[in-house]
DNA sequence: TGTACATCAGTGAACGCGCGTTCACTGATGTAC
DNA sequence: TGTACATCAGTGAACGCGCGTTCACTGATGTAC
């Protein structure tokens, strides 16, 4: 064997970011803690040494999963261009390094407070970045997030892929023109 | 005991409403044949008398649940009507009976083709309907249902009631001005 | 620097539990005469 | 209309399985001297 402190430390880290992963491509539910274990190359026993339990983890999984999706959607200064990659192909199908939002607002809509508390956060500072590029009108930056939202979540449902593309397609050319 | 046949599609048909309605509180996988069976007032040995298999069921309910809502929105001539009656305290906080696609949009997402191609039909039809208020316009439907569906989503995360409701409102105003 | 020992990260068997599903059974239903 | 019997909706014990969690154990790590 031979499990150094800084291994320790590592190990957590990897069971945390496969579970922020696993959450955003399965569902909250979808986690198991003999399956995420093994995928990390460890055995279920060791995991209670890092978390206290699966509901603990859980909860940080999901924190994780909503800063790693607002660092990589956050940071664009113009609506226009906020728009485009938050609506774009790749983002559709990267649904495990995304935005959490779109991959569990259902989910978290039905599950305990803590979890919703935490996701609001997340939603009011969505709206402040888009609202950073429309004038600062947070009401109408609500609206952008709401359909920026919902037809992320709606792309990835429509079975089709050519008419997932264009449903994508006309919601970001239409949501633009809120910039003017 | 005593059962009709009569009986027997009453059955059916309360054990279906009843995971349809389950789906749309709890999730899709929250439904499991027991409990389920318990709920409508019978044991669980009976479940494989109405249905093939606990999955079996889940495709129908959720075709049904998809139904149901659909029935309760649509119906609004008016494209601002539509939108007040979909985006209301009172649809936000009936999960159980409301739009299937707001409650179930991103764990549909992440399901298999069938379910998928399922929602796809409702998101198309709910375009539609959606287009009819708007002079036609399918495009603009696109993003408006994008708006309603995400909105709707969103508002059953934010934790703190008057901030969901304000939110609800917001959304609500705006999303009315697209009308002409 | 080297030795002795406490610490502790990870292992894997074991637990109780709830799950989906099966099946022999029960007894009312519904039908053939 | 009444009797005899096949049907079949629903029951509940039983199954194998995977789950979250516990715990005695292993052996390398890291520290006290």
């Amino acid at each position: 064997m031979g499990h150094s402190q800084a291994e320790k430390a590592q190990n957590r880290e990897r069971i945390l970011a496969e579970a922020a992963q696993q959450i955003r491509r399965e569902g909250l539910e979808s986690v198991s803690v003999g399956a995420l274990m093994k995928k990390v190359g460890l055995t279920h026993g060791g995991f209670y040494g890092h978390f206290e339990s699966r509901s603990a983890l859980l909860a940080e999984a999901l924190e994780r999963a909503l800063q790693e999706g607002q660092a990589k959607v956050s940071g664009s200064m113009r609506f226009a261009d906020l728009v485009r990659g938050y609506l774009s192909r790749s983002h559709r199908d990267a649904r495990d390094s995304g935005c959490a939002m779109a991959a569990l607002a259902c989910d978290v809509g039905r599950a305990d407070l803590a979890s919703r508390e935490a996701m609001t956060g997340y939603i009011n500072g969505f709206v402040d970045d888009a609202a950073a590029g429309l004038d600062g009108d947070r009401e109408r930056a609500m609206m952008a997030v709401s359909a920026l939202v919902g037809a992320l979540a709606l792309s990835r449902v429509i079975a089709d892929p050519g008419q997932s593309d264009a449903f994508l397609r006309t919601v970001r050319d239409h949501l633009s023109r809120l910039e003017f």
